[in-house]
RNA sequence: GCGCCCGUAGCUCAGUUGGAUAGAGCAUCGGAUUUCUAAUCCGAUGGUCGGAGGUUCGAAUCCUCCCGGGCGCGCCA
């Protein structure tokens, strides 16, 4: 057992020997330490004195009291903290605990390695993360974003918590919707208006709008003429629409019979028109710095000879019931509860009356495959917040098939991470001023601009193309940031006037320093002479923790594993931000506190240039879980 | 009608297992640069934590009810 440099397991495992001391009637309880708030008072606090004043019948000051006489005469707790003494319980009964400088040096040491102090898993999982997914024939927009940058930051902090992480871009590219445009590009490649091979995902987006507009008659229109009989000419216009209609229905239909058939002329051009959105998807993926491969892909057509399957399965085990001729899964039973406990009352439908299969059919066997073939432990899926019912029913479901067992007799987590909406400024949904979706390209297209206007402003003696790298780094960190920074179920509000100030808690604010943090180290090559290399002697100093801001940033980087951790737990990657946001502005006030280069000794600016290489790598580290690019100056 | 999510400073948001005087950023005001990047730092102003009850030594946090906003709810995805 490797040694924690958490100083609250340190502190919770020596308190929780005091307390047992002290009472031993009580046996084991949870001193419930934590970070003192402020600073003045202490770093940790104990708060068990109040809890536990009832139980052994005396005022929470008597008990601390106790506590601490025990706990300050553990060599332990003397070996870490300064010492206990009455004056160390405030308040109610709270104790207060000061860190010594050499213990949070020799904890800075302990974490000073590769892995920056985060223990490999007890278990390696395998964990499925589903994000990203995109439509077939339409550019990423908006409404793509957070699944992309939440997602995607989901799989990289289990990857860095040692996990394996299947990707799982959920491609919608079967049905009729797909169908209609298939059909259409098809007769279009067939008419020579187009060409297949030069075709582009903008070309896909428009067919796609006009073939959903082609398909969609005006019945209800047309049922309002006839009855209140609105003239001849009215009706003949609305019966041609509405047949026009018809026909392009008719043939989306008969479009997808083929693709299911896999007719070969309809599957080349239904293969094609993957192909590029899948392309676009990546690539606009790797503008976004967030890793999603096409082998990531698994579109709903991959699932399509399975759905009968599963039906067929759930029907012999008598999961699914009829009603009203579709196909159900009732989930109101006593075992079928949703991740809060609660009964579902609207069962799951599998298959419609008509034959046809669902989302939930294909979610089905996306959970399915994930746990057989995958082997995954814990699915978790990067979803808008408004599904949410949805993956209830699908979830109880699944686990009522037993789809979510595992070899070995556990059952897979499955876990919808769901997300609010984006929304304007006005508050209302983020759109163009004309109403359409804002295509991620764009968006990041100007984010890309303002911060160019920054970088040129105040990096102007930086060559042309390093600036231009700086400036999409700095974008795509500014919207990154400002998305994984908020409570993921919330909404949010999309703001490029407040993102481009690049102020205070945002992306660039943690790219800064991180790239003042580089610049010291530069220095310190260029102008001391020191060796900063991978093995450089500077990284074995010793650490001297004097200065409050020296103190205040040892304890920071100090909660870093932690930090990770919550994250994972939580799947809540707005906790890391709020680590990094901390660390930075902890950095930042040691920086402007203590000089580094110009320290009064050598020991002194060893110390501290090791604390800034420690510094740096920690948010490094951070800021690529997130999936935030860096860059060394800016 | 039922269900889910949300309501914290002028604005945008944090708030850990229930813990001390509810915190940041932006905005406003005032300071800091002969010294490692001022995209920074230090300070001030700013609060009926939507409301009312309840549990508790202690509630923004847990429970109940109400108000306000958003989103869902059997054959779309």
């Amino acid at each position: 057992m490797s040694e924690s440099s958490d100083p609250i397991a340190l502190l919770d495992s020596a308190f929780r020997a005091a307390t047992a001391a002290a009472f031993p009637e009580i046996g084991d309880a949870d001193p419930l330490i934590t970070a003192s708030k402020q600073a003045a008072l202490g770093d940790f606090q104990a708060n068990i004195a109040m809890s536990l004043s009832k139980r052994v019948g005396k005022p929470p000051r008597d008990v601390a009291a106790a506590i601490v006489a025990k706990a300050g005469a553990m060599p332990d707790l003397q070996r870490i903290a300064e010492p206990l003494t009455d004056k160390s319980i405030a308040g109610h009964g709270f104790i207060n605990i000061r860190l010594k400088g050499d213990a949070l040096a020799s904890l800075l040491a302990s974490m000073d390695t590769p892995a920056l102090g985060v223990p490999a898993p007890e278990v390696t999982e395998t964990i499925a993360v589903d994000l990203c997914g995109v439509n077939l024939a339409k550019q990423m927009h908006v409404g793509h974003l957070r699944a992309t940058i939440i997602g995607d930051a989901l799989a990289r902090v289990f990857e860095r918590l040692g996990h394996k992480v299947v990707r799982q871009n959920h491609l919608g590219d079967w049905g009729l919707p797909i169908a209609m445009v298939t059909a259409k590009i098809a007769a279009d490649a067939k008419a020579g208006k187009i060409d297949l091979a030069t075709l582009r995902l903008d070309d896909l987006d428009r067919a796609y709008k006009q073939a959903q507009r082609e398909c969609t008659g005006d019945e209800a229109g047309l049922a309002a003429v006839e009855r209140f009989d609105l003239g001849p000419k009215a009706r003949a216009e609305l019966e041609e629409q509405v047949s026009g209609a018809r026909e392009k229905l008719a043939a989306a239909k008969s479009t997808l019979v083929k693709l299911q058939a896999h007719d070969p002329e309809i599957y080349a051009v239904w293969q094609r028109i993957a192909r590029i959105t899948v392309d676009e998807c990546v690539a606009v993926c790797a503008r976004l710095h967030a890793t999603v491969r096409a082998e990531d892909t698994a579109g709903e057509s991959s699932y399509s000879n399975e759905l009968g399957e599963i039906v067929d399965d759930l029907v012999n085990r008598n999961i699914a019931e009829e009603s009203d001729g579709a196909l159900v899964v009732r989930l109101d039973g006593p075992g079928d509860l949703d991740d809060r406990g609660q009964r579902i009352s609207e069962p799951c439908i599998i298959r419609k009356s008509d034959g046809g299969f669902l989302y939930a059919t294909t979610d089905l066997a996306g959970i399915r495959r994930r746990v057989r073939k995958f082997g995954a432990s814990r699915l978790v899926y990067a979803v808008d917040a408004r599904q949410s019912l949805h993956f209830q029913q699908v979830f109880a479901a699944a686990r009522k098939a037993g789809y979510a067992d595992m070899t070995g007799g556990k059952v897979a987590t499955l876990r919808h991470a769901g997300f609010g909406m984006v929304l304007g400024e006005d508050g209302r949904p983020f759109k163009t001023r004309s109403g359409e979706n804002v295509k991620l390209t764009d968006l990041i297209d100007e984010a890309h601009q303002r911060a160019s206007a920054e970088v040129n402003r105040r990096s102007a003696a930086l060559p042309d193309a390093e600036r231009d790298r700086i400036a999409e780094a700095v974008g795509v960190a500014a919207i990154k940031y400002a998305d994984l920074c908020n409570d993921r179920m919330k909404d949010y509000v999309f703001s490029f006037d407040r993102m481009v100030a690049f102020e205070g808690n945002t992306g660039p604010y943690l790219l800064y320093a991180f790239a003042r943090i580089k610049s010291i180290l530069r220095k310190a090559q260029a102008e001391k002479r020191i060796d900063t290399g991978p093995n450089a002697p500077f990284r074995k100093a010793p650490l001297a923790i004097v200065q409050p801001q020296e103190k205040t940033l040892a304890l920071a980087i100090l909660r870093y594993p932690g930090a990770l951790k919550s994250m994972a737990e939580a799947c809540e990657p707005h906790r890391l931000c709020g680590f990094l946001y901390d660390l930075a502005g902890a950095f930042s006030s040691f920086y402007d506190a203590c000089p580094v280069l110009s320290a009064d000794n050598e020991q002194t600016m060893l110390s501290r240039l090791r604390l800034c290489d420690l510094t740096g790598r920690v948010l490094y580290d951070g800021l690529t879980t997130l999936g935030l690019p860096t860059v060394e100056r800016m």
